[in-house]
DNA sequence: TTTTGCGGGATTTTT
DNA sequence: TCCCGCAAAA
């Protein structure tokens, strides 16, 4: 493994062996970057014999971590265990746990998700009699997210007449309120959010010299990847980090930068040849993965760019084939040309499902191509969409194990107080809320002596509730992660709610809580762990996300939006819905700068492909439930004509055509459609009540009892239950079906 | 307190 | 079309 040197072209091999001083490496797209960062590595290991506890490498994904320290295993073995590797956040966050008690955090601090985020936002716009139209969760969010990537604090924020004038005309006054007290209360909650990593990283180095002393001597080498996507928080941070060695490389490539809608910022590049002007700059032009014409392709559709750094892509690879242009007429006709060219490709050339992957711009997009692949047989995945640790069972078992680590997680315990369903309501959660705010007291305090501030049934429930968690919190000091999340799933009825719910979903629902389970079983059994407890795991847990989810059959299509599709690489790639207010969106189309975000992602797309290419575009497409009509992508025209192929729509060789027209409706929307028909508005009146019709007394009722209800008609008890202390029965209606009455409310008349 | 039907809105999103 | 948040009924 000595000659890794050897397999490398000129620049990167400079970029791998120049370790010292600052670095820019500009990589164009398949150019070989995560070589020459993992190169890079072992070199240092290897030939300056660079302890790997002094080597910092960040990433954006835990997926691209994992990849690296990976390759990088396989060079040098276990020692590169001690490698500080990650994503910013993850990295952050561990240095953050060890440092809380600076910035007054706990150091077992929760950490806030972007949904945790916004339904806070929701609860204090509410609070504050607002327009919740006006200030929408995701607006706040922006805003305030985008002042966190600045380094602008709530009080700066307040303080700054631009940012109020900047409210001011947007209608929005209020923000700088609504940022003040949103981060109050995660504060108080213990809680950071995914900017709060950061931004509380720059607090603590900006505030605490021998803390900024001690982790700017531990990293010697300060590796940074798709330094295109880094914000300014993250830029200052290894900026920091890396002023006493000097020895920071950062690799990226301006031409895919697309989140600057998410406060990423190609300027970071300029400014990194400001503050280093000892700068090392390398690029990487050599393309290896696509065909020449692909290459070309990509490089005439970002010439349209105005801000970028001049680069001159360029591959030794062949010719290959043209650029397929595919018009089909309707969104469901594009699905289905994809479909059948893959199954013609793979039929001429020995092609596998996994060499394909369909590329847009929506996630809706997905449903038309998936609906062509089911009846093609084409097996498929869906990248995206809903990860496992999105679901919402997931997420609720998540928030108790939160809650009991942390028992002033305002979030986890909203989320958890009625789950299930334990007759405590919002009124009941807000007084306890209010009750903390006006006594100055944190949420546990006031749980502990609920007593004092609710009174009644929901009084005795949040009672019982708290003796519960405490129960918990014990078992947690005693048992692993394993033991405690397993006693907490069951003796909180999680687990007995999603068991007793038979349909397809509730099973599932069911599966994934136990797969979540054995998910901590897994981390517990790791031998090499320090730390088994709960805390410990949900460190780890918080900041993962989709990512893997252990595909038993590899050979899929792979269908994905484009931002997901960023570093990976397939034989075919079909880029659909190349349509005007599509693609580009019809949302980023007003400002230069957005239109070049979509270009650039547009570059992303095309450089996926390694020999051959297709963009499509369909003339009419559902759009929220209307047919419109579509104009081709301004894009389509910016390819150079000369390596693409214009291609009729070639309906005619589907070879499932006429199967189609007869299955126009997927089985469960027709399915969805019948049931709809049938079933009877519950607010219409199915039945006269009879004449004599009196409600009778129900304290006695019982299964198998006949009764009437004034609308639903005669019935059959078929069970009883208890909701806290109210009753509720289910009761089989002749004309209406099934139906659960609360005895408290619902008239009934028994027949004897 | 819980359930349910209606109207309004709807990108992308590695953390 | 599909999903979410509110009003109104149970």
């Amino acid at each position: 493994m000595q000659d890794y040197l050897e397999t490398l072209n000129p620049p990167q091999r400079e970029g791998v062996i120049k370790t010292e001083g600052p670095t820019l490496i500009i990589a164009g797209a398949g150019s070989g970057k995560t070589r020459v960062l993992t190169f890079r590595i072992v070199h240092l290991m290897r030939e300056h014999h660079i302890d790997p506890y002094n080597i910092l490498a960040l990433t954006f994904t835990n997926k691209a971590a994992g990849e690296m320290r990976h390759r990088i295993e396989q060079v040098v073995g276990n020692e590169a265990r001690s490698l500080w590797m990650g994503t910013f956040h993850s990295v952050f966050a561990r240095i953050l746990r060890a440092e809380a008690d600076r910035l007054g955090y706990p150091n077992n601090f929760t950490i806030y998700d972007t949904d945790d985020s916004k339904t806070l936002l929701k609860q204090i716009v509410k609070e504050l009699n607002l327009d919740d139209k006006l200030y929408k969760a995701n607006v706040c969010l922006n805003r305030i997210s985008a002042a966190k990537n600045r380094l602008v604090s709530w009080q700066e924020y307040n303080r700054n007449p631009i940012y109020m004038a900047d409210d001011e005309t947007s209608q929005r006054p209020k923000m700088g309120e609504i940022y003040r007290i949103y981060a109050d209360r995660c504060f108080k909650a213990g809680a950071m959010d995914f900017d709060d990593l950061l931004f509380n990283t720059n607090v603590l180095f900006r505030d605490h010299d021998d803390i900024l002393n001690k982790y700017q001597h531990r990293f010697k080498y300060v590796l940074v990847d798709e330094f295109q996507d880094t914000n300014l928080s993250q830029y200052l941070i290894t900026r920091k980090l890396s002023a006493v060695h000097q020895n920071i490389a950062v690799v990226g490539d301006d031409a895919q930068s697309i989140y600057a809608f998410r406060g990423a910022d190609i300027q970071n590049i300029l400014n990194f040849e400001k503050d280093f002007p000892e700068l090392n700059m390398i690029k990487l032009e050599q393309n290896y993965r696509s065909s020449n014409r692909i290459v070309q392709a990509a490089n005439s559709v970002i010439k349209h760019n105005q801000n970028q750094l001049h680069k001159e892509v360029w591959t030794a690879n062949g010719e290959g084939e043209f650029v397929e242009l595919v018009k089909a007429t309707s969104d469901n006709e594009e699905g289905r040309l994809v479909a059948s060219t893959i199954f013609e490709e793979k039929a001429q050339n020995q092609l596998n499902n996994l060499d394909f992957a369909v590329l847009y711009r929506t996630n809706s997009q997905s449903r038309a191509i998936e609906e062509a692949l089911r009846r093609q047989n084409i097996k498929y995945k869906v990248v995206g969409g809903l990860s496992f640790y999105q679901r919402k069972e997931i997420k609720d078992l998540l928030a108790y194990l939160r809650f009991v680590v942390n028992t002033n997680d305002e979030q986890a315990l909203r989320r958890i107080i009625n789950l299930p369903r334990r007759g405590i309501g919002t009124g009941t959660v807000n007084k306890i809320m209010v009750a903390a705010e006006e006594h100055g007291l944190s949420l546990w305090e006031v749980l502990q002596n609920v007593g004092q501030y609710v009174g009644g049934r929901s009084g005795t429930a949040v009672a019982n509730f708290v003796v519960m968690i405490e129960r918990f919190i014990i078992d947690m000091k005693k048992k692993d992660a394993y033991e405690t999340a397993q006693e907490i799933a069951k003796v909180s009825g999680l687990l007995r709610e999603l068991y007793e719910d038979k349909t397809i979903e509730g099973l599932s629902r069911y599966e994934n809580v136990q797969e979540m389970l054995n998910a901590i079983k897994e981390f517990v059994d790791n031998p090499e762990l320090p730390d088994r407890s709960l805390a410990a795991f949900l460190q780890e847990v918080t900041l993962l996300t989709s990512q893997d989810e252990g595909d038993d059959d590899p050979d899929k299509v792979t269908l994905m939006t484009i931002h997901m599709a960023k570093g990976l690489e397939f034989k075919h790639v079909f880029v659909v819905g190349l349509e005007e207010d599509l693609f580009p969106s019809q949302m980023m189309i007003e400002s230069r700068e957005d239109l070049e975000e979509e270009r650039r992602l547009f570059y992303v797309a095309i450089t996926r492909a390694m020999t051959k290419l297709y963009l499509t575009y369909a003339l009419t497409r559902y759009r929220f439930g209307r047919l419109k009509n579509c104009e081709p992508s301004r894009f389509i025209e910016e390819i150079d004509p000369q390596v693409m192929h214009v291609n009729r729509s070639k309906s005619a060789s589907n070879p499932v055509g006429q199967t189609y027209l007869t299955q126009n409706f997927s089985r469960s929307a027709l399915e969805a459609r019948v049931a709809r028909r049938n079933a009877p508005s519950p607010n219409q009146r199915v039945h006269k009540p009879s004449p004599n019709f009196v409600a009778s007394d129900t304290s006695k009722l019982d299964e198998g009892m006949k009764v009437e209800h004034p609308k639903f008609g005669f019935g059959e008890v078929t069970k009883m239950d208890t909701l806290g202390a109210q009753k509720k029965a289910t009761v089989n209606f002749e004309k209406v079906g099934e139906k659960t009455l609360l005895l408290s409310f619902a008239k009934l008349r028994i027949l004897d």
